[in-house]
DNA sequence: TAAAGAAAGTTTTTT
DNA sequence: ACTTTCTTTA
């Protein structure tokens, strides 16, 4: 297995990457540019430590931020290793799935309460706890929003402070900060008392753990003696010191990142981690990757043009041997509609000249998504959307969830008031008031008071009693079915479960018996549920609580389909990824760059590194995009050109509006040298006067398209006619060898098949989705 | 209690 | 526009 490296191994590498991969010893610092081949660094390393240098794969870690990016990392040291065995693969997480992954082994050995089976709180359920919080504590939901008040705890706590700390700051100063003080005060008690832990807690107990538990310590620095993380700009400081922890032994640690693309500011990346990296770690190599092989000279040229007005930037020399290209694309939409119907023509051309080229349309903010979808649709294009509302986030998706946290923790109570009455079982506001008042008189979990009430009634009815009676049965039978499975090791004891979930305890009927298509819909999303949970089924409970974990810590990664013709997705989860086509749509002032943070210098440099690193996902061809006019909240508002268009080179692109544009008035006045802020004046006259005559014309669309008419539903891959599952007869028919039509997957070929009857398992193999094991009864399959 | 209707707040980006 | 929360009614 050694014989991997094939001679072309290192000659692949330019002479900075190869010596990248060759520093495999002591820290090193690797500055990459976008296009740089960074992922490629990263990958030929891995497989170098493990082919070249014998070091077994489980000494190495490599660190990502998302999921998507592990993937993309884990696949390409596969090809490179020639290997199908999981096992010869180093661990490729992300942070918070590896902290999840330590802390189930040993969160225990803080002696902190908390127990190894925690559940995970992620950032809605965060919220619903703080809005009760608020609630119990007595304020206005209008005074402290939930939301702020859930972003300003997450910073303190990743900032290190503590509820009192956090409060001590303003106490008498700041009367609503000290309200938010005792929220946080509060907030983290009951996490405690559901041992629950928030997203940030993963790291917090984590770094926790590994600093003040020697043993801890020593044990991970044994096992992971290489470690690389990527996108080293993003991290926070909890990061950092969870790095610097971990890597405290063997210091052989590898970041990789670039500057230019820190976007995470907002969300506590310190930036000063990459900047002072040499001084944290002592002889640090530092290696600089700047020769792009991605974009056109032009692309870069724009790209390049556009950065170049961040002050705070270091600066450097990205420079390419690939053709020139043509001019970068620019059109103007009378509004966001006419804008997505341009994109998808544009596709459809391009695609007629080369029927596979890859394209991505980049926004910046998810709000924006819809009317891409719509026109996708209308004009025939696969698409897959990144991002938004994923599957996991479904309200059907998180309610089965909810009852099965509920079955391995049942005093979870943000699980339990989740789905107390959903289906409803007649347990409506009163009763819920009621044990919940109770229960805070008794210090007892919510699920420890209903037995308590159950039987001592007092003001309760026998109708509200006889129904929490069923719930408790309902929830007891979940329990014992998820423990019993894990002791006999029946063949599915993770989708046996699932299943229960979703027909013991009402769910389906109450579904079924809407008889409305978008309860046919959930009904396949919970189909989707079971096989998505047969992939836990070897695992037995263990199997169960790593599902659960799953479905908090992979938000986005959906059915990511590499060569679906479009992908639709934010700037932000756009890093890292690279289309041959690209389009930057909403390039409008207040949009992108975002309102919010037009006040601050700095906030605006980040949108504009936003925009830096969404241009230079282009490999080929480049197109930017704003709208006139678009609705925000419903309104119809006039929007301008972002300032980022105005700072593109003018001859690098090209106008392709109809009639007369922003840019070709920008163009048709370029040869006078206007100082900016007149320059700026000026645009600002012409737009005033094009938004009354877009109005009319949009108007005329508006009636034109009513007459088009037709809204499909907003769901891509739900078929339209749902397939009745299999009949018995027919299910003989499918069998290793034949084709099945799914409705999301299309065509496939089946590969295997365990079991017998309707609960069979098929292995079957998409073309574009690899390979996927399902349940015959749920999966909906037709014999093609 | 549940369903239907009215009012109000919401959108920046993500693990 | 769209979703969540409050209010009314059966």
């Amino acid at each position: 297995m050694h014989s991997l490296v094939d001679s072309e191994f290192l000659s692949q590498l330019n002479e900075q990457q190869r010596e990248a991969v060759l520093a495999t010893e002591g820290p090193l610092l690797i500055l990459a540019g976008a296009g740089s081949g960074k992922t490629r660094v990263i990958a030929h390393r891995i497989a170098y430590l493990i082919a070249e240098k014998n070091i077994p794969s489980w000494n190495i870690l490599a660190v990502t931020f998302t999921n998507k990016a592990a993937d993309e990392m884990r696949q390409r040291v596969q090809r490179l290793l020639r290997t199908q065995e999981r096992s010869s693969l180093p661990l490729v997480s992300t942070f918070h799935s590896l902290c999840v992954r330590i802390l189930r082994q040993d969160l225990e050995k803080l002696n902190d309460k908390y127990t190894r089976r925690f559940t995970i709180y992620d950032q809605d359920d965060s919220i619903r706890l703080i809005k009760q919080c608020i609630r119990e504590l007595g304020y206005e939901e209008k005074y402290l929003g939930p939301r702020a008040t859930q972003s300003a705890i997450s910073s303190a706590k990743n900032r290190g402070e503590d509820p009192t700390a956090f409060a001590a700051h303003a106490e008498y100063v700041d009367e609503r900060r000290a309200a938010m003080g005792a929220v946080y005060k509060m907030y983290e008690d009951r996490l405690h008392a559901n041992n629950a832990l928030d997203f940030d807690d993963l790291l917090i107990k984590t770094v926790r753990l590994l600093r003040d538990v020697p043993e801890v310590r020593e044990k991970y620095n044994n096992k992971f003696r290489y470690i690389l993380v990527d996108e080293y700009q993003d991290t926070n400081s909890l990061q950092f010191e969870l790095i610097r922890l971990i890597t405290e032994k063997s210091k052989n640690i590898c970041v990789v990142g670039d500057e230019d693309q820190s976007i995470y500011k907002w969300r506590g990346a310190d930036i000063s981690n990459i900047l002072n990296f040499e001084k944290h770690f002592s002889n640090t190599k530092t290696i600089r990757l700047e020769q792009n092989y991605r974009s056109t000279q032009t692309i870069l040229d724009v790209a390049g043009a556009v950065v170049k007005n961040n002050l705070e930037r270091k600066g450097k020399t990205l420079w390419t041997s690939n053709p020139r290209g043509g001019r970068v694309g620019y059109y103007q939409a009378f509004d966001a509609e006419a804008e997505a119907r341009w994109v998808a023509s544009k596709i459809v051309e391009h695609r007629r000249d080369e029927f596979d080229i890859r394209a991505a349309v980049l926004y910046r903010t998810n709000s924006q998504s819809r009317v891409f979808e719509e026109a996708m649709r209308r004009a025939g294009l696969q698409y897959n959307i990144i991002g938004g509302f994923s599957f996991y986030e479904r309200m059907e998706v998180r309610d089965i969830i909810a009852y099965l946290k509920l079955a391995l923790n049942p005093n979870d109570s943000i699980a339990l008031q989740r789905v107390i009455n959903s289906p409803p079982r007649g347990i409506g506001k009163q009763t819920i008031d009621e044990i919940e008042r109770r229960a805070r008189d008794y210090e007892l979990s919510l699920w420890e008071t209903i037995s308590v009430v159950i039987d001592q009634p007092e003001n309760l009815g026998s109708r509200a009693i006889s129904a929490l009676k069923s719930f408790r049965r309902i929830i007891n039978h979940l329990t014992s079915l998820a423990e019993s499975e894990s002791e006999n090791q029946s063949t599915s004891p993770v989708s046996d479960v699932v299943r229960a979930a979703i027909i013991e305890t009402g769910y389906e009927n109450a579904l079924r018996s809407e008889r409305t298509d978008e309860a046919e819909g959930r009904l396949e999303n919970l189909q989707e549920l079971v096989n998505a949970a047969v992939d836990y089924d070897e695992q037995g409970i263990e199997g169960l609580r790593e599902f659960i974990d799953h479905s908090a810590l992979v938000s986005d990664q959906d059915d990511y389909k590499r060569d679906a013709p479009v992908t639709l997705m934010t700037a932000h989860s756009a890093k890292g990824l690279e289309f041959p086509l690209v389009f930057i749509v909403g390039l409008e002032d207040g949009l992108f760059p975002h309102s919010r943070s037009a006040t601050d210098r700095a906030e605006l440099e980040e949108e504009r590194r936003l925009a830096y690193v969404a241009m230079t996902r282009a490999e080929r061809y480049l197109y930017v995009t704003h709208a006139m006019k678009r609705r925000v909240y419903g309104e119809e508002l006039a929007s301008e050109p972002s300032p980022f268009l105005n700072e593109m080179p003018i001859d690098l692109l090209e106008d392709l509006s109809l009639g007369k544009s922003w840019l070709s008035f920008a163009r048709g006045s370029s040869d006078i040298d206007y100082e900016q802020g007149e320059y700026k004046k000026e645009r600002k006259k012409y737009a005033g006067k094009t938004y009354d005559s877009a109005d009319s014309i949009a108007e005329f669309f508006k009636q034109r398209n009513r007459q088009m008419g037709q809204t499909a539903g907003s769901l891509p891959n739900i078929s339209n006619k749902h397939s009745q599952p299999t009949s018995s007869s027919a299910t003989s028919d499918i069998k290793p060898g034949s084709y099945v039509k799914h409705s999301k997957y299309g065509r496939g070929l089946v590969l295997r098949r365990e079991g017998a009857g309707e609960s069979a398992k098929l292995t079957v193999s998409f073309p574009g989705y690899g390979q996927k094991k399902l349940v015959e009864k749920y999966a909906g399959l037709e014999k093609a």
